[in-house]
DNA sequence: TTGTAAGCGTTATCAA
DNA sequence: TTGATAACGCTTACAA
């Protein structure tokens, strides 16, 4: 059916030049003859060839210009947003992003990575899997630059970009304190998790520091879904135990948002990490926003530096997190603004 | 700084064995002395000896296993949903998908065609750029799969996966009427794309069958910016023009939201296209929702097949769309009801 | 400036 | 079953 594509010998052949030649027309070279740099033009345009970057990366000193990318769901906002980032710097930087989801299973992003090494990708930024997320790492030897992002790997020496998940939820915490709260709820995910562990510890910076010596009691980390996270809360309204919720992560946020509209009424809250409805909720849900776009830059910027000899210092990186106040620490449902 | 890696003359030369019977190891071939075998592998450990499969394929007959995705922007819910889907397919069938964003732009849309092709990727799927949707795939001869997936291509022969637009509207149109608005108008982007007049012919379907010859007074096709379509709905409002509103996409939906919030009261409305907030709005908003992982699904399929010579029929497939109905159709804000 | 010849890492042929 | 040898499409000395 489809017949072998063409290759720079046809080329060379129909325009009656040398391989070399057409080799150098088609790399961009400078230093032709106006005449048969027609003649290859037209022979390209005839023939509908190709040139073959494949059969190019080969050759030694040649690279195949390729970026991969780890994360866990292509379709989850938070990674593809990350990936679009880093799709950026790399097309300005002449390179091809692979973004590749593993759903975060250990199997599956070991095998991608494998895949995208035989594929001889110059640099590989990854996400590292959330249930053990150092085995794929740990006895490894990269040939090639690698950069981790979002949670941190034990693994020595490897780049590695995070965001402030103590200081973002330190903030949060803060807010809700000097907005009057002395019983700050925290509701989040299991502290086998990195994020998890670095956002409590945020937390207990204030409660502590304070003297509450309320966090052990207000601390849940059994929320894994909304759901469940939304019950814990049902029951703190009830029994009316808490002053301000912080929900570490964004089922936790739906599911405080749940427990209120069930209860009728609300405490402040603020959610870790933003949300497309956050702003058209009402009122409007205030956040703990991390800066996706920026981490997925400084991840690229390292590891195309990195591919390209400039070997930056390994080094981690923590970038700041920002708190949006929208509206969501108000005592009552306002129910007059809607939607701005 | 990075030595040269291993290859698998390395690797034969390590293990004492010839150069042949380690490609046969690596690609999985079963009938290998297993003494030999067990120093291939202690070899291939012992260099971290990786497969290069940019060298494998470009032997005649191996092909690349990589499919070539290329849409406007991978961070745009509905893109990233596609790539998913397609994703998912593609690695059931150890294919590796290359996703890249063109930002709508015609001429990086055309950049990223060619260098996917130069990749010698085995199929491409695309979304042609809004604006001079046909250009790119006008002349070109296509040695390799295509199929091009939400908007159509005038050049013929190309697998073509389109959601149904018309139908889809038509339903959200009918709903409205049903529900007693006799005069639903049409809020949408401009005709020249081309699912706006696919959603605009299914809205005339309704509204001049049921001959009130409202369509032209009512269509509004202005509305580029959310921003835009909150002005004329709250023009609508204000002037009692309208019993129901059709957003023709999610900017126009969440315009129309805008504008009842100002005006302080609502219309029934049903906005084409799902979004992660309507669920959660007060009250929830209705759509037309596309099947956007089974558009995914289809077109990986389609490409996989004809990637494997199984060559099928070259054909348009046009998939349904969902009505979901959530309760925006309420004539007033309820107020008491709240995510959930 | 141009072309020839060698070699990149892999796989296919074919004789042993 | 194994391994020397010849491709594959391309780039890079090096000679012309």
């Amino acid at each position: 059916m489809q017949a072998r594509p063409p290759t720079m010998n046809d080329v060379a052949a129909t325009a009656s030049v040398g391989l070399k030649t057409v080799s150098r027309f088609v790399n961009g070279a400078t230093n032709i003859d106006p005449v048969l740099a027609a003649r290859i033009a037209l022979a390209i345009e005839a023939l509908d060839y190709r040139h073959n970057l494949a059969a190019a990366s080969i050759r030694p000193g040649r690279s195949s210009k390729l970026i991969g990318l780890v994360i866990s769901d292509l379709a989850n906002p938070y990674y593809s947003s990350l990936a679009r980032s880093i799709e950026r710097v790399c097309s300005e930087h002449g390179y091809l992003l692979m973004s590749m989801s593993c759903d975060e299973d250990t199997e599956r992003h070991q095998l991608l990575i494998d895949r995208l090494i035989a594929q001889r990708v110059d640099g590989l930024i990854v996400v590292p899997p959330r249930d053990d997320p150092n085995a794929w790492a740990d006895g490894a030897r990269w040939r090639i630059p690698l950069v981790v992002v979002d949670r941190p790997v034990t693994a020595p020496g490897i780049h590695t970009i995070l965001a402030d998940n103590a200081g973002g939820t330190e903030a949060a915490t803060a807010e809700l304190v000097r907005q009057g709260a002395a019983r700050v709820a925290f509701i989040g995910d299991s502290l086998k998790l990195y994020t998890m562990r670095e956002r409590l510890a945020g937390y207990r910076r204030i409660i502590e520091h304070d003297d509450l010596r309320l966090s052990a009691r207000l601390t849940f980390t059994g929320a894994h879904t909304a759901d469940q996270a939304s019950d814990i809360v049902l029951s703190l309204l009830e029994k009316n135990l808490a002053d301000a919720i912080f929900a570490a992560n964004n089922r936790s946020t739906i599911g405080a948002l749940r427990a209120f509209a069930r209860a009728g009424h609300r405490l402040p809250l603020i959610g870790f990490d933003d949300f497309e409805a956050a702003p058209l909720l009402n009122p409007a849900v205030s956040v703990v926003a991390q800066d996706v776009a920026e981490m997925g830059r400084v991840a690229a910027e390292t590891v195309l530096a990195a591919a390209q000899g400039l070997a930056p210092l390994v080094e981690t990186h923590v970038l700041p997190t920002r708190l949006v106040l929208r509206g969501s620490e108000a005592k009552e449902i306002s129910g007059t603004e809607w939607l701005e």
